[in-house]
DNA sequence: CTTATACATTCCTATATGGGAATGAGTCAA
DNA sequence: TTGACTCATTCCCATATAGGAATGTATAAG
């Protein structure tokens, strides 16, 4: 006999999880630094417009894009400010890394 | 009738959904230029041990940690080095950002 | 008004996975 | 050897969600 569980808490409303989707990186990618319709979208990235249009909702729900009607059209760009929480929060760690590569350079330094 | 469906991809491999799930980035936050145990990281974040060692296997397999037996324990450390993927990804659109603050900046001495 | 275009939404299925509980495995102390 | 500790692993369930198909909705064109 097993007890209720509890699952994976929901994570759509997240930048971190935004962003874990292979998809839904490769559309920021595509919309870097231009705006696009969902059909541009698709068709760049050989995806069915549903799922396109699913997952830019996803992105959009976490501020990562932002979009434009234009006649039958919707525009999407990206919103990269969004990006800096994740930037910053990496970043935290950088200063782990630069002490790394310290250590390793004077490592490596010691041997010659 | 519907047919087969795909379901979403395999994630875990990929330190981009490594850290899409908020108590591993709790994880990594305390390991943060410090060694620790396992039971140390459960007590400090009151987490099930089970738990923490799943997510640590995660956190593991895409390099984010690397790990020390040291007698009955098993010490974990971050890897920093491979939270640099993620902040390299992030920093591609770093340009498009610091045009945006240009703009507002513009956008605001505009209006003076 | 009718039709075509461009997206958004909904329904359904299958899968991945987090948490809880129990158990397995390795290490140290007495 | 026995028992206590410290982790890892396994089994199960419940939930979130990606994809496929079909449908709904708004806008433009004829």
């Amino acid at each position: 006999m097993y007890k209720t569980s509890v699952a994976r808490a929901t994570t759509t409303s997240d930048p971190f999880n935004a962003i874990a989707e292979p998809r839904r990186r490769h559309i920021l990618e595509l919309l870097a630094g231009e705006e696009r319709s969902v059909g541009d979208i698709a068709t760049a990235l050989e995806m069915e417009q549903p799922s396109v249009s699913k997952h830019l909702q996803v992105l959009r729900s976490v501020g990562l894009v932002t979009l434009r009607h234009h006649g039958r059209r919707t525009m999407y760009r990206t919103n990269p400010e969004a990006l800096r929480t994740i930037h910053d929060w990496c970043g935290m760690f950088s200063q782990y890394w630069r002490g790394q590569l310290r250590r390793i350079k004077a490592h490596a330094e010691d041997k010659r």
